[in-house]
DNA sequence: ATAGCTGCAAATGCTTTGCAAGGCC
DNA sequence: GGCCTTGCAAAGCATTTGCAGCTAT
């Protein structure tokens, strides 16, 4: 019960404390994207200090409710470039919706379905064993696992 | 290398052998679906005997080229009643395209994501430790693990 | 015969491109 | 000032409903 406190205390760690606005400028030149006012905008919003889950529509939302013009076209573009930048991740949990993630390290989730709610679950704690060789010719690349679960 | 042959020899045993053309039939009484004439040439495609992973579209594209009419909406509809009555399990894998799977059975897939293509891990191969308990009032439903691979 | 379910055409909604305006060097 | 870039309108595609028709009883 207290466990997902852990997680976010651990990501929380991982950015540094408070508001680090600069952060978003700071990883748009790092990145070579320009920092257009709708980028810094959104990228105040996801770095803001702790991990989240985000859908193109949910942030379009926010930044709308921001009282910030963006259209909902460039909050896609904007989410796939950074996602192409390594600023974020994107989620596969739901066909027909896409979730980013501002947590890019090595972790997996909880999705809760009913709500579309995601919950990070840190990397060292789950353990997937056993997993067969590729067929020939394939490497592994990534081990995505999505714990699905439902309101007791 | 042989590995993938295996699922496919367990399924076979799973599903009992040769053309179980009738099979369809059974399955769709058993399930209280009417046996109309798209259904059981979707069912006849799909229950052949080996596992299958489909889209909706590509089973569309095999059951045209089988010289049947059945529009796409007919298709996807008929997926989701199959995997309703528990025929199918939907698996996701890809934002914006739903794989539907005839093993129903509890197991894992590799997925070559390139070219949209799934390979079955069976259940008992791959162990998923250390999961922890959800947050309060939730319980875990599922456990899906997507293991993602490239051309090496 | 008929009651209900099925199957498809049209609509829906998320997501991606084409082009005019804008920003950095 | 120039060139590449961005940001949005409009289009694209997978998927889902509303109604006419058919099917098993």
């Amino acid at each position: 019960m207290a466990k997902e406190s852990g997680v976010t205390a651990r990501d929380v760690s991982r950015h540094g404390a408070g508001r680090l606005h600069a952060s978003g400028l700071a990883r748009l030149k790092a990145s070579g994207l320009r920092p257009t006012r709708q980028r810094l905008e959104l990228a105040g919003l996801l770095f803001r200090g702790c991990d989240r889950h985000v859908t193109a529509e949910s942030l379009h939302d926010e930044v709308t409710r921001a009282g910030v013009k963006v259209s909902l076209a460039t909050v896609y573009n904007t989410l796939h470039q950074f996602t192409e930048a390594g600023l974020l991740r994107q989620v596969v949990v739901d066909a027909g919706r896409s979730y980013f993630d501002t947590n890019v390290g090595d972790h997996q989730h909880f999705f809760l379905e009913e709500e579309g709610y995601l919950i990070d679950i840190p990397g060292e704690t789950i353990a997937v064993s056993n997993v067969p060789a590729p067929p020939e010719g394939l490497a592994v690349d990534r081990v995505d696992v999505v714990v699905r679960v439902k309101r007791a």
